[in-house]
DNA sequence: AGCACA
């Protein structure tokens, strides 16, 4: 029984369970010439990135994707960073991204790529073709939210296949599809190597949250602000790289404190004054 | 859904 009681927020106190469970992202909103190439080259960077994978699903030209992480919270950590992002300045397509209903059970095969392709859009139309090289049997693994039914779009059965299904070589230069406009700019966002924390619980204090971030390299300080309502935290680091690891490794993960869910953690707007 | 301290 992995049941989980949904009126007792309290069965994940630990900083390594802080979340439910999913470690899967569905992506949508994608343009339908989107490259498996493209979705990897999105999330690899990502902290806890393992795995993903482009699904043409049969319905007209629809592509989704599904990015898998290592655990919950690296997985919220790439969603909070990419959702929302202008992927196509082109065609003015925004990525959506959001939890999948269910984790990937496709497994990274050993020597194959980290991505792969599934292709439906010939089973919509009755036939029984394969993408190259895929393993048989179930090539499902997640539901995209508000996916249920199929409605079959009998239709486009244009074959746009080929070249997705290539092994990724080494190629660590040729990566530019995330925007980065300066070095402390990317995807629109600027990075402070000082964190605003949100979301805390009433009683947060100072200490609770220096016994949390001081294990991290980098950490410097840890100041909780109360201004009458809910308390907000800023940390700062000795670095942007350092807090964004703090940021991925900590997005979303619960405290003793914590009562309205997770910590949310966003860069601060700026850099905590020096001490 | 909330960003201070100088």
């Amino acid at each position: 029984m992995a049941h989980q009681q949904p009126f007792d927020p309290y069965f994940l106190h630990q900083p390594d369970y802080g979340g439910n469970g999913i470690n899967t992202l569905f992506v949508s909103g994608l343009p339908d010439d989107i490259k498996a190439r493209e979705i990897h080259n999105l999330f690899r960077r990502r902290p806890g990135f393992d795995s993903c994978q482009l699904k043409y699903t049969g319905r007209g030209n629809q592509v989704v994707a599904f990015a898998t992480f290592v655990n919950h919270q690296s997985a919220l950590a790439a969603m909070h960073s990419l959702n929302g992002v202008k992927f196509d300045p082109q065609t003015g397509s925004v990525l959506h991204i959001e939890m999948a209903r269910s984790n990937s059970r496709r497994k990274r095969k050993p020597g194959s790529g980290a991505y792969v392709v599934i292709d439906n859009r010939n089973k919509a139309a009755g036939d029984a073709q394969e993408s190259s090289g895929d393993d048989s049997g179930e090539s499902e693994a997640d539901e995209a939210p508000g996916d249920k039914g199929d409605i079959d779009i009998t239709k486009s059965a244009e074959a746009v296949d080929g070249s997705e299904t290539a092994v990724p070589s080494e190629n660590e230069q040729a990566e530019k599809t995330v925007n980065v406009v300066s070095e402390d700019t990317v995807d629109g966002v600027s990075r402070c190597s000082t964190l605003f924390i949100a979301n805390l619980g009433p009683n947060c204090s100072d200490d609770e949250l220096k016994k949390v971030l001081s294990p991290y390299s980098g950490f410097k300080a840890v100041k909780v602000r109360s201004r009458g309502g809910m308390p907000v935290a800023f940390a700062d680091f000795e670095g942007i790289e350092q807090a964004t690891q703090v940021m991925d490794a900590l997005q979303g993960s619960w405290l003793e404190s914590s009562d309205r869910g997770g910590m949310h953690i966003e860069y601060a707007r700026s850099k905590m004054r020096k001490s």
